[in-house]
DNA sequence: GACTTGACTAGAC
DNA sequence: AGTCTAGCCAAGT
């Protein structure tokens, strides 16, 4: 299974209202040094797989090459009842705790 | 198979 | 507190 496909399957058990970051993400594909690589995963994910769930290390929502995008996910997430302070997510609230 | 490209990060200044 | 840097690594070309 290629590493792209093995972010999606993870990215889909994000539960609603929670977030994961990259590295947390690149971590439990115990691959604990491939944060870019897992934004680079998503930038192309199936429909259907709730990539607005995964932030930075900080909470916040990366910059990218065009900034369409981070309103669209502020947006999301803001909907599934999370909400920003100061321009981020309070991580040590709302970063999911995955078993494994 | 050799570059290039980032939706990354931790650390240094 | 804001920027910069150096590692990193899978995908795309």
């Amino acid at each position: 299974m290629s590493f792209g496909a093995a972010v999606h399957r993870l990215v889909r058990r994000i539960p609603r209202g929670q977030v994961a970051t990259y590295g947390q993400i690149a971590a439990l594909l115990r691959r604990p040094r491939a944060a870019r690589a897992v934004g680079a995963a998503i930038r192309a994910c199936p429909a259907g797989v709730p990539w607005h769930r995964v932030v930075n290390a900080r909470g916040s929502i990366s910059r990218r090459r065009r900034a369409a995008g981070m309103l669209t996910q502020r947006i999301l997430l803001e909907q599934e009842g999370l909400r920003f302070r100061r321009g981020h997510i309070p991580l040590e609230r709302f970063q999911w705790r995955a078993v494994k």
